[in-house]
DNA sequence: GGGTGTTGGGAAAGCGCATTCCCACTGCAT
DNA sequence: ATGCAGTGGGAATGCGCTTTCCCAACACCC
């Protein structure tokens, strides 16, 4: 028993597959109403289920939306994809979803099978990188990027713009002010912590890591702070453990070196480029024996879900991620439903974030 | 600029469409060295995306791997995502993502689109309920996959049976042995703690939920331990929380009639019924400033990832959920591909889980 | 009552591709 | 020279649906 067709519900209903296809799936034109009662029973014995792939192809346009993540298990990228998938929700188009581990070499791969499958929209979350490496790879996303707008996609980029994609109608882009954040984020330390800071960053060349550690420096210089040491690490919960390790092995020397200034506070401040490297680095130095905040501050960039049950609790700087995913969605999938009078404006949403003081950050005596 | 079509890309190389699609896209029959060249010649310059609709349509197999889960952004799912994900990767395959917040009703709904989008397989996460309100629903959802699965699909269901659905061919259950864990975990935590014990647990109906609270109330019963109270309430964090205010203020009174027992080993052992119902819990009592495990014990089940990172550290089952989500999805997927000698067996397959004794429960003086 | 709308329905032409035939042509043995 | 299998390519059909176009029937008004 495969699947049954319009035409066969047709048959049984004794019109044709015109006249079925006008009842059962929305057209302008509505039939009479005994003529819909008799389709629509029809439909029901013989448990018809529209093939969305001949509807895709019929009338070009498939329902779909791609989502392009690092890891869908990092809650940075999961808190996104709800945003996403509550929104796709809302306009009755599905989410598909891909996973690239943040190679843009895959990004693209993912790129290339989304407009194969003609999504409607792709949302493109998770830090761009401008690795030397990559550049290729980059142009060749960029490429395929503009070739999908260019055949009418839309594509929404969380973060920052793509590496030398045009300015295409079709793009969109929710900008994410790491760098100002960041900035302010280091100011207010600054204010209340009187020695050095290190910065835990994600490899060279990732943007969004570059740009928050861009901020911090400025920041810092604002507060008339000298330039702080950059650790590199992978962008992850690993990288922020071994770069806690390392700072552990620090604070240990300074204080050989220092005789003993236990019970005092402490000299360090870690700014982590995202939260789960700072919930790493936390963990990393937990592991040798250190204690937050005091041997050493810390402060992340996200504010994640998971920080909520993390302890101390954790200074970040928040992000509505669940509403950037929203937004990022919207200004794709909606651009064609909600065009008011001009429909051409380039809505890149912006979104804001908000400097979150909490225990990691707090020396008390 | 439309996407270019094989017709074009045909015409520019001086083919029929029929040669250039055997070029393009895998086919028994190879053409001629020189053809095969200036097809893909002609294919390189115009852009040529082929068309997964239409491809999908023509031979009615669309390589989408439908995902079904409560919630993307609850560690839980996006750990089985992961590793579903990791396979749809490795088979070539696209997964559709759909969240239902656990209503059966979006999930039957999820399966007809799915089915309505010609996928593959549909992999369906989290626990089925039985409630009497859901009967309907739940009936619904098993006849569409029942459907689903009569007109080819597979389906891959994590952790119990869907109520009312046949073992029919093409179904397939990776099953998680939640009563047996959760009877060991009480018979574990029954022989170091000699205190009373109460268990948080989803809403009734909920089989995961109800299957491990049997468990343990059996495990308890094995170790000669009466049978614990239950708390229900809504099966994540905020239900956990509640439950924990609940118990804080239990704790209080117990603690006022008995005149003062602190210091002493706590009498309350709380085992909730998932991790994040267990951190929720943690969460609650800690902001009535009761402390873990001073004050209380807490167990919960499936080992979360985030519980790496939460203090303190986390008694719990561990579950394998990556590898289940890989398991759930190979066994839908795969069963096409690696039918051996015999394809019909029904492989279930089965999960085993561990469990973990952390600070949690252990009380010292 | 014959025009002119207006409606309700069907016929048919694709959407872009895979695939089954079918044909022309080659090389080889007879 | 004639037969045959084998081979490389094209024509045509169909996947399941939408949509335009067309036709019949019916009501309406002068």
């Amino acid at each position: 028993m495969a699947a049954s067709t319009l035409t066969e519900v047709a048959r049984l209903a004794g019109v044709s597959p015109a006249t079925a296809s006008r009842v059962l799936n929305g057209s302008a034109r509505k039939p009479g109403p005994g003529v819909s009662e008799r389709v629509r029973q029809a439909a029901e014995t013989l448990g018809y289920i529209p093939n969305a792939q001949a509807q895709a192809l019929a009338k070009s346009s498939s329902g779909l939306v791609g989502l392009i993540v690092h890891d869908i298990a990092d809650p940075y990228f999961s808190a996104i994809a709800r945003g996403v998938q509550e929104v796709a929700r809302e306009q009755h188009k599905m989410v598909l979803l891909a996973t690239t581990g943040g190679t843009p070499a895959d990004e693209k791969e993912a790129v290339a099978a989304f407009a194969a499958r003609r999504a409607d929209a792709i949302v493109i979350a998770g830090s761009r990188s401008s690795r030397p490496e990559d550049e290729q790879a980059n142009a060749e996303l960029a490429a395929e990027l503009d070739r999908y707008c260019r055949n009418g996609g839309h594509v929404g980029v969380v973060g920052q713009a793509i590496v030398g994609a045009g300015a295409l109608d079709g793009y969109h882009l929710v900008e994410v002010p790491n760098e100002p954040l960041a900035a302010e984020l280091a100011g207010t330390l600054a204010a209340s912590h009187a020695g050095h800071f290190v910065i835990i960053g994600g490899p060279e060349g990732l943007i969004t890591s570059d740009d928050r550690i861009r901020g911090f420096q400025s920041g810092l210089a604002s507060a008339g702070r000298p330039e702080a040491e950059v650790l590199r690490a992978s962008f992850n919960r690993a990288g922020g453990y071994e770069a806690g390790l390392v700072l552990a092995e620090r604070i240990r020397d300074a204080r050989k070196a220092e005789t003993a200034n236990e019970g005092e506070k402490p000299d360090l401040c870690i700014f982590a480029a995202n939260d789960v490297m700072a919930i790493g680095a936390a963990a990393g130095l937990r592991s040798q024996g250190f204690r937050i905040p005091r041997d050493a501050l810390i402060a992340g960039f996200d504010d994640i879900e998971t920080l909520r049950d993390f302890r101390p609790a954790l200074s970040t700087v928040r992000l509505p991620l669940e509403d950037i995913g929203r937004l990022a969605t919207l200004s794709t999938v909606g651009s064609g439903a909600l065009g008011g009078a001009d429909g051409n404006h380039d809505d890149g949403a912006a979104v804001t974030g908000q400097v979150t003081l909490r225990r990691s950050t707090e020396w008390t005596p």
